[in-house]
DNA sequence: CTGTTAGCGCCTTCAG
DNA sequence: CTGAAGGCGCTAACAG
């Protein structure tokens, strides 16, 4: 497999290497008909293919971008990252995936990594945790968008779902439909994840301005596996929630787990909203009421504006959050 | 945003270049404490990152590994990207992942722009269309790997499900639970997708075996939109399908959306088993029954197949074919 | 319209 | 133990 080089199409095709550069580049404008002929002919017969790499070094320019997720396991994020890459691939840019699984310290060594190989942006969802990394990258002016979650004082634009309102949204519909005793269960917030808080917040404003009592006992922040015990204790009140919100996708689905074994029935027993259009929703014993986030239009508008500012340099909307609208799914678990 | 190079560092460090790659390359055999510690600092002051587009060029090797998947929707795909991706990450290996969408063409383009940004190797989920390209790779000795189909006569190991057996364990399991007029959908067979053909392939075998008559209008395979249609078909007959074997993730839900539509009980009026372990078959109601592929161990031995290609340049054990057994997990639709 | 000449940033002999 | 020189494959002026 010796690898064939613009040098042996060349020389296969009686040209120079950089007439042979030319037509790779389709710059044509000063060049015979017969030569392009040959060229191609040439290119044909050895099966050559340009060397990306090789270019990308002079170039200064890979066509690609880094994507480093918070936590690939949530339907958000896969989604996101769906729309991205169809975004990118209209404009020929290529993307790498990372997992940074919550973990600031993967988090950086990613995105040392993907700028190592020179990829030409980076999406991030940011685990908050790496403040001076983000704040070299926006004193160099490297091109960066941040989905899903903002970090304060930086001044990187976020894409992000309006959280409070999909809160509201939820405790509207919860109160529409009747109910008083409203919780809501999110993952933990240890590390302040704006989604998580803002959705804390808005929940908490929403019970509010519905003259809800805010008790502190159906508000439960924590990490996966605590959740089915977090909710035992919950619903082992003397008075227990009658509806719950969860936080995302998978908490609901702990609790959709924990309502089976425990034989509860939705929405009978707990009426039931989740955030994050999960895949099964609609054909879910009952069908679950969600609140969607745009996800692909999220997804597109981090891609656009990423390749925006990888083009021009300095576009000046720096530090701008980027707001998109949760959608209630009315379904019937609530 | 004035890149550092190598350069750069050797300067402040008053050493030349090629001692720095040496420190770089941790060659420090012959390297003074003194000047180990001066680079050090000269790195760590200038935030020198190695540049390893340039270290790729030179040493013909991205340590980027691509992975081509034919339908990224399938959570099958998913999870064996994640495998892949967990032990990639190992070896310090990274991937670019593209999804053909079950097109040839798609797929011809990212291969060869694939490797024309130089990756060390391919795992690719192959559309088949692409005898001919398939063919060049291996006679070029290129590191390929498939995964889930295989191409027949192309001698590029792969790594599947034993899917004969997954059928036929879930109509033993059908035949076990007392049914016998037993359906299969499955996706679209037109271009021979090996894993449809060979369930089918079981599932009629196992029909035999278990004495029960081949009923061809119980056997549809068809495009997702087409599923709610064939269904339709199915079930009309006077003597309808008292059970069906969903042929995969996307198969299931389509039956699971119609029969929440039609209001059909299941497992009462139709039993089910889905071939792949969705997300939600535990806590679905009722809980699924599925045959789950080892996805995990799929994807990392693609992964360390592959990585062993590439670096033994030729293991011979080219054209074999992996099976990989299918487990059921017994919950209650059927 | 085409060839010559320099690098891009790094690695690798091979002399000092 | 360190420096000089050459080259990976491609592009980009700049001359012809």
């Amino acid at each position: 497999m010796k690898t064939v080089t613009i040098k042996d199409v060349a020389k296969h095709a009686n040209v120079s290497k950089s007439t042979v550069s030319q037509y790779l580049n389709k710059r044509y404008e000063y060049m015979g008909e017969e030569t392009k002929k040959r060229i191609e002919r040439a290119i044909e017969e050895l099966g050559y293919q340009p060397n990306i790499v090789a270019r990308s070094l002079k170039q200064k320019s890979t066509s690609t971008i880094g994507v480093i997720v918070a936590n690939i396991l949530h339907t958000f994020s896969t989604q996101v990252i769906r729309a991205i890459e169809d975004a990118c691939h209209e404009k020929d840019f290529h993307i790498i995936v990372c997992n940074a699984d919550d973990n600031p310290d993967k988090e950086k060594k990613y995105i040392d990594m993907l700028r190592a190989k020179q990829v030409d942006g980076l999406i991030i969802f940011p685990t908050g945790g790496n403040r001076e990394l983000y704040e070299r990258m926006v004193s160099e002016k490297y091109p960066v968008v941040f989905v899903d979650r903002s970090v304060s004082e930086i001044p990187i634009p976020a894409i992000m779902l309006d959280n409070v309102k999909a809160a509201k949204i939820a405790v509207q519909h919860f109160v529409e439909k009747g109910y008083e005793r409203i919780g809501m269960i999110t993952t933990s917030i240890i590390r302040n994840v704006t989604p998580r808080v803002e959705r804390l917040t808005g929940f908490q404003q929403a019970l509010q301005e519905h003259q809800l009592p805010v008790v502190q006992d159906y508000i439960k922040s924590l990490d996966p596996h605590q959740i089915r015990e977090g909710l035992n204790e919950m619903l082992s009140l003397k008075e227990p929630p009658q509806a719950i919100l969860a936080g995302n996708d998978l908490v609901l689905a702990e609790i959709l787990n924990y309502a089976k074994e425990q034989h509860i029935q939705i929405p009978d027993d707990l009426a039931l909203i989740g955030i994050d259009d999960v895949s099964y929703a609609s054909f879910y014993n009952p069908p679950l009421t969600t609140i969607a986030q745009p996800t692909f239009d999220m997804g597109k508008k981090a891609a656009e504006m990423l390749l925006q500012k990888i083009q021009d340099a300095d576009v000046k909307e720096e530090g701008h959050i980027y707001r998109f609208e949760p959608k209630l799914m009315m379904r019937e678990s609530c």
